[in-house]
DNA sequence: CTGTATCCATGGAGATACTG
DNA sequence: CAGTATCTCCATGGATACAG
């Protein structure tokens, strides 16, 4: 890898550091991200995005919808008049402005599709030996 | 937002949510993409990591470098000649397709550097316009 | 310096049942 | 349908002490 030619980048590091926390700070946790994802292609009501973002709990669904909501990355309708009301969330665009994040993360996580390690596993992942020369990308 | 015209983008989507998951399983939690940043001005010993990357513990350190590693985002290096024992840390090749990422979320939590409301605090926030409209840069 | 081991508190998160 | 209320389990993660 290149050397450090050029060390210091204090002021450029921590900026940039301090930046990606906030941004965890509001987009981390497990859910977040995949709740945005599934609003991106248009609004949702709740038991159908329960079902988009595949294994997340009605309870979770809900704290994490307000969260977001909270912190305006999208908006909350209700339809009282139907006989069953009917919820509906909506990307602010404050969450547009997330475009760019999704998609440097999905296009990370489709090149990657490789086994992900996890801690607890032995490294017994045997043939596809895939992982460090990542070449790439075009 | 643009009305849904074209409804079903359902493989789109759902392929994005798994490429965002599957992103997120290796780059999830507290520290992971911080620790990342702090590599990408270069090589890091532990403590300096550890500087960098102020608030996490050496335990915590310790054991995201190791799932780090093992999904080859990183490479570890041992100098065992001098004295005290240096080891040094570095982005991997694929560690270093992961700008992208890092770049918009930095990006995000700059232009973003509005308070950040979390669950607990009241909503200070009047139920019209908060922060959505956000201002652009500058 | 570079970690590891241990103890322990918090809360993330699932299951289930219930309300409007 | 759209959530809320509990209960509970376990992973995350901090503090501290110790080891190579």
């Amino acid at each position: 890898m290149q050397l450090p030619a050029k060390p210091p980048t204090h002021t450029e590091c921590n900026s940039a550091m301090r930046s990606v926390r906030d941004a965890l700070d509001l987009l981390g946790g497990k859910w977040k991200l995949p709740i945005i994802v599934g609003l991106t292609s248009g609004p949702r009501r709740f038991k159908q995005l329960q079902r988009e973002v595949a294994g997340i709990t009605a309870k979770m669904l809900s704290k994490e919808l307000k969260e977001l909501e909270m912190n305006g990355l999208l908006t909350r309708q209700v339809q009282a008049d139907a006989a069953p009301v009917a919820v509906t969330y909506t990307l602010a665009s404050y969450g547009d402005s997330l475009f760019p994040v999704i998609e440097a993360l999905r296009d990370w996580g489709q090149q990657h599709r490789t086994r992900i390690m996890h801690p607890g596993a032995a490294a017994a992942a045997p043939e596809t030996a895939e992982a460090p020369q990542l070449a790439v990308v075009a």
